[in-house]
DNA sequence: TAAAATCATATTAACATAGTAGGTTGATAG
DNA sequence: CTATCAACCTACTATGTTAATATGATTTTA
């Protein structure tokens, strides 16, 4: 399942992409908008800034910007930043120990099919689509 | 993500599915091939037996079947007896406490397009077909 | 130089996971 | 009828994760 860093991630960079008008986005004003703690955001946005998703300025005036513009950054990339990988199994991590039986096991094609369709998924829609309410439409 | 429960949940069906012959099959054989605890199999196959997906013979020569056949029965079906819901999100379980920004929500389209795919994928996959290693191709 | 903002570290309550353990019930074979 | 076998039920527990909260340090700019 996706935790709420994950979620939250998406949120905020929805919330920085819809209120930057040029200038960077105060962190306070996002986690009053969306009714997150704005220190539980604090410690969730160092994931963005360091897959370099946001870049942030410092000082009075400063903020976060969108490092790509909403129509370049996935959806995927955000979750992914925030979550690490969006293994469905302990077993597909990528910092899981190795199965001694993976190469018998008539489970693991259905997770890694199953891996594979989440990355799709996420990786077809940018914050763009979720902005403007694109979702679940064949391309 | 899908814990050991569902994982578990899987690779039993399959395991009864491979190994009965008209007679019903030992838990504790069906835990030494897989090599999982035969104690925690225990706790796990309740769920099965209440969704109806196997059925059970008491005594001596007892042991699990499926009640349908292999070609009918579906991954989606296995893995939701035992995990509940395959919901991806906190906010889209059935047991969830309703969120006061559902309507105002520009994620939720995201997890929810998410959630149905993901039961599609998983009902599109029938237990013959991981047994057969069908995985992965259109039909 | 003081204010505004990010960055860093530590702690914690609540909950979920992944098991272990022991006993009970029901069916069957000898 | 009784010993055995297998499913069934309930309780417990260690470990880890989640979702925060709290406090303070550092950096940059007006």
């Amino acid at each position: 399942m996706i935790s709420t860093k994950g979620r939250y991630a998406l949120r905020v960079v929805i919330d920085i992409a819809e209120n930057e008008n040029g200038a960077p986005v105060r962190l306070s004003d996002v986690a009053a908008r969306q009714e997150i703690s704005f220190k539980y955001l604090e410690l969730i946005i160092p994931s963005l800034t360091k897959a370099g998703i946001v870049s942030s300025t410092h000082g009075k005036g400063g903020g976060y910007c969108l490092s790509k513009s909403a129509a370049e950054l996935t959806v995927g990339e955000v979750v992914r930043s925030a979550e690490g990988d969006l293994a469905p199994v302990a077993c597909l991590k990528c910092d899981a120990v190795p199965c001694g039986r993976a190469n018998i096991c008539k489970t693991l094609g259905v997770w890694q099919e199953y891996y594979r369709l989440t990355n799709e998924y996420f990786d077809g829609i940018t914050i763009k689509d979720v902005i403007d309410g694109n979702i679940g439409f064949k391309k």
